[in-house]
RNA sequence: GCCGGGAUGGCGGAACAGGUAGACGCGCAGGACUUAAAAUCCUGUGGGCCGUAAAGCCCGUACGGGUUCGAUUCCCGUUCCCGGUACCA
């Protein structure tokens, strides 16, 4: 062969690596470890597209040259193959996810496997597969069978819990638990019936029912996500969602907050990757203080009282009213007969809104007044009860004591609906223009701290609530615990029956509890998930199972441990191969999962190890975001009064659009082509939208309008790697997809450059090959001679350079380096073996295929490149004799002057001086300074 | 809104502890080979000024300030773009 012919090179080596196995690893201890992980992928219809490929490229490069360097190494794949997705499809086509999901899997790994990586495919895990989730099932079980002690700082089996309660009752139990667990003796436990005693059980296990906020949408009958909600409406179909509270199964990732807080201080991580974990844990200290209520309520209800959490307890005399969130339960009690009319419909209107929109819009103030009053604890001033839709309910104590004189929205919300402002310290500026949010200066209008400083003021606050036993000082987290249930079909079933109204765990026995086949993928006509509708489906034959399923970031929060042992079928890996392989040293994936999955993942890790399963307390030992490549998105107009019954669809270009009121609409990139919308192939693809559609167009073209987003199906921008490898060849994919930029930026897919990298390739190619003027006819260059100098150098410095490239993950740059080297190595007309052998090393782990081939037309023996040594670096081929000096007028490099390498600095600074340009910019004068940076630069400030 | 990140030629990017801004590649322009094209090779290429040329000068790393002998790099402020914001994965 002569000619660089990518395909059937790569073709062979694909054969040659599958059939012989060559990248399988064993769980053997001969060697150091070391274990890559990619972020697996959720196999969606469109297919990998090339956002994927360039973190696992960039993994697979690291793993090969770990490799070379002599480390066992873990590099496996999988699929978080339940979704979403999948699930509207089978909504859609009424055939089984599993059966649309393992298609997609099936093209993933094609796709995959054309690009070269070498993953072990013999360890690949799914999600979805009753083997896998039989495990995550598992670990819901365990969790459900613990709960989290505070003294011993770690999660025990609730049997140490139940001989606690037996001996002591609640007395000197710390314990995370739910806020409405009550206290009792031993004595009252062992009075308790069994039922009882099970139902206060519940309310410490680590997965517990409750109350929950939802995305409903009553035209659906159905739960939405949020990403199926758009301006508070469902995106499909532009139905109306409100919030609304339902029972959820939870899991207390609150009771390790703390920890993980506190671990992240171990893990080799971006720190604004853990800045971020740390803002989403958002620890604050600060106290609770309940506000008695003016007057009891009404009914013998008591007087409960408003409970809320403050991190400013030294404002507290300058609350001028109270803010509730809508939601909050003594809504109802406390309006009055006069304001219900208001509240009901403000009420109603804040459940329209999602979360988020109520806590972006800052600009809007809205608010009502429920017509009572609470109590100032420390001087008996009533205080107005409003509610505002910036207070949420899910969120502390879904009540706020506003400040208007320290807190800005406070003070706008005062402003607004004229309630008065009271500052507070003496230090405050101009109160009239703003809030001041200092700590500075001494408390006036402050009672018992008026005069006192804030360091001062603090302890005798908490002192004087303690002793009212109206509040106490509290650590307050931002993070809530997590919602585990879904109102979906394509998840985990949770191994839960109900028995009288209590859940219990089924049998481990009968474990995986295997999804149930429905007739129809959407909830039941009573609002019902969709496993409401599996007919015959009891446990035992007559208890119902629990009909949610389990979140997509169940499987994906311990699947690292499967890969371990991916067959075992007694425990979810086996205790030699996790103490082997124990964590993951580098792991590769988007920023996007930097809350999510990220620290679910970090809590599953700690609870299983607190329970003896595992023995690293981080999963996760380095971590590295790669950049997202983003799609590039196209964009139709639809006019927004041409929609409706009887109505045609108008769409207009997007050089006319803002003559209309119009609504954008994403279209698919690839019937699209210089943003130019194929018209047909529209109506073709979204009879929905286009279907008799009428189209406004600009010279004579539909133009459409473009965006730089995320890479998704949802936005129907996605490009696919199979065209690019099959015209260039993976090792040019992989080349270029590295060469893009650094591994950690963001940057929008274009393939303006990937001609360069090829034929950098051919290239490289043609130091072994003379191509020749018949290309089958080529002959082999490659000699035997002794190298020279200058060929020794170019050959080190890029194994230098690549070497230190790889370690810090900075890949582009390594491309550079080879093609200066190729370049160089050209120019010399150097084809010695001595030289090409190793660069054929060099650059295995970025372009496997082609330097596979190289290797074995060097004379080795073919598929052992992956099992040589990475080239040594010698220092010595680099030395220089001499330095180029920049040297400097005032900062403007004006000249170089060269001298040998250790020239002293005064020596320099003569010659310097003497220098005829640096002559001329003194005008004769003397200079003010000379700045000489050894083996840099010279400065000569005038 | 809040949290996190980013911005350097026509384009992707380089400059790794503050020391020659624009490596490498694309694109573009000119040239060689060729009947021609492809492929390949060579030369030039941030903007401006002055020159026949060589050389030289000025401006330039999103914008406005600051620190420093020297700033793409450090500090303060601003704008725009991207990710996350708890049921997309």
């Amino acid at each position: 062969m002569s000619e660089y012919n990518h395909r059937e090179i790569e073709r062979k080596w694909r054969d040659y690596w599958e059939n012989n196995q060559t990248y399988r690893t064993e769980n053997i201890a001969g060697k150091p470890k070391y274990y890559i992980l990619d972020m697996f992928p959720y196999p969606s219809g469109a297919g990998l597209h090339v956002g994927h490929p360039l973190g696992y490229i960039a993994s697979d490069i690291v793993t090969r040259y770990k490799r070379l360097k002599g480390f066992n190494v873990l590099h496996p794949m999988g699929f978080d193959s339940f979704g979403l997705p999948a699930e509207q499809y089978a909504i859609q086509t009424g055939v089984h996810p599993a059966i649309n999901t393992e298609q997609n899997i099936t093209r993933y790994i094609e796709q995959l496997k054309n690009i070269g990586f070498s993953y072990d495919w013999s360890r690949e895990v799914r999600t979805s597969d009753p083997k896998f989730y039989k495990w995550t099932q598992w670990i819901f079980m365990e969790l459900f069978r613990s709960w989290y002690n505070r003294k011993t700082d770690r999660a025990e089996p609730v049997e140490t819990l139940l001989a606690h309660f037996e001996q002591h009752g609640t007395e000197g139990l710390e314990a995370v638990c739910d806020e409405e667990a009550p206290a009792f003796t031993a004595g009252e436990w062992k009075a308790m019936s069994e039922r009882e005693q099970y139902e206060i059980t519940l309310k410490y296990r680590l997965t517990y029912l409750a109350d929950a906020v939802v995305n409903w949408c009553p035209a659906l009958g159905t739960v939405l996500a949020n990403d199926e909600v758009k301006d508070g409406v469902s995106e499909r179909g532009g139905y109306p969602v409100e919030q609304k509270l339902m029972r959820q199964w939870m899991m207390r990732i609150t009771a390790y907050a703390d920890r993980l807080l506190r671990g992240l201080e171990e893990v080799d991580w971006s720190e604004s990757l853990k800045e971020q974990q740390r803002n989403w844990i958002g620890k604050s200290t600060g106290a609770e203080v309940t506000f008695p209520l003016a007057q009891d309520l009404e009914g013998g209800a008591g007087n409960p009282g408003i409970k809320v959490f403050t991190t400013r307890l030294d404002t507290i005399y300058g609350v001028t009213f109270m803010v509730l969130a809508p939601e909050h339960e003594l809504v109802p009690s406390l309006t009055t007969p006069e304001q219900k009319a208001a509240v009901d419909s403000y009420v109603s209107a804040a459940r329209m809104r999602s979360e988020r929109d109520r806590m972006a819009d800052a600009k809007t103030v809205s608010g009502v007044f429920t017509g009572s009053y609470c109590l100032n604890p420390f001087n008996g001033q009533p205080v107005p009860i409003w509610l505002a839709d910036y207070v949420l309910a899910g969120y502390g104590t879904g009540a706020v004591m506003a400040v208007p004189s320290g807190d800005q929205r406070d003070w706008t919300f005062a402003r607004h609906f004229n309630l008065p402002i009271i500052p507070i310290l003496d230090a405050q500026q101009d109160i009239d223009q703003g809030a001041d949010p200092t700590k500075e200066g001494r408390y006036v209008n402050s009672g018992i701290i008026d005069g006192l400083t804030f360091s001062e003021a603090l302890p005798v606050l908490i002192r004087f609530l303690e002793e009212k036993g109206l509040g106490k000082a509290k650590i307050n987290y931002r993070m809530r615990d997590a919602v585990f249930s879904r109102q979906r079909y394509w998840g985990e079933p949770v191994p839960v029956y109900f028995r009288d109204g209590l859940p219990y765990l089924i049998d481990e026995a009968d474990l995986p509890l295997e999804l149930p086949g429905v007739d129809k993928y959407l909830p039941t006509e009573t609002g019902e998930p969709p496993l409401g509708r599996a007919e015959g489906w009891k446990y035992k034959g007559q208890y119902e199972y629990e009909l949610s399923t389990m979140p997509g970031w169940a499987g994906s929060s311990w699947y690292w441990y499967r890969y371990m042992d991916p067959h075992n079928e007694r425990e979810f890996a086996d205790k030699t191969a996790i103490d082997y392989w124990r964590n993951v040293d580098l792991y590769i994936g988007g920023s996007e999962h930097a809350t999510g999955h990220l620290l679910y993942s970090r809590f599953w890790n700690k609870f299983l190890k607190d329970r003896g399963y595992v023995p690293e307390e981080e999963p996760f030992k380095k971590l590295v975001n790669q950049g997202m490549i983003q799609g590039r998105s196209n964009f139709v107009y639809r006019v927004k009064d041409s929609v409706g019954e009887g109505k045609t669809p108008v769409f207009v270009s997007a050089g006319l659009r803002n003559q209309y009121e119009v609504t954008a609409l994403h279209v698919d990139v690839n019937i699209v082509e210089n943003d130019v919308l194929d018209i047909e192939a529209f109506r073709q693809a979204r009879p929905d939208l286009a279907e008799g559609a009428e189209f406004i167009l600009e010279d004579g073209k539909y133009v459409c309008g473009t965006e730089i987003e995320k890479m998704s199906k949802s936005k129907f921008n996605v490009v696919n790697p199979d065209t690019i490898v099959d015209r260039y060849g993976a090792d040019t994919l992989r080349l270029y997809e590295m060469f893009l930029g650094p591994l950690t930026d963001a940057k929008p897919w274009n393939t303006n450059g990937i001609d360069g990298v090829y034929r950098f390739l051919k290239k490289f190619w043609r130091l072994f090959y003379d191509e020749g003027t018949d290309i089958r006819a080529g002959k082999w260059l490659v000699t035997d001679g002794d190298p020279t100098p200058a060929e020794l150098k170019s050959l080190h410095k890029v194994i230098k350079k690549v070497a230190e490239d790889i370690e810090n993950l900075s890949f582009n740059t390594s491309v550079s380096a080879f093609m200066v080297c190729v370049n160089e190595l050209t120019a010399l007309k150097c084809n010695k073996k001595a030289i090409l052998q190793d660069l054929v090393v060099v650059l295995a782990p970025f372009a496997p295929h082609i330097t596979e081939e190289l290797w074995a037309a060097l004379g080795n023996e073919p598929g052992t490149l992956s099992k040589t040594a990475f080239p040594a670096f010698n220092p010595a081929y680099l030395v220089e004799a001499a330095v180029e000096y920049p040297v400097q007028i005032n900062g403007k490099v004006r000249t170089t002057l060269s001298f040998p390498l250790d020239t002293a600095a005064s020596d320099i600074e003569k010659e310097v001086l003497a220098n005829e340009t640096v002559q001329k910019w003194l005008e004769g004068k003397p200079p003010k300074k000379v700045i000489v940076v050894p083996k840099k630069i010279v400065n000569v400030v005038v």
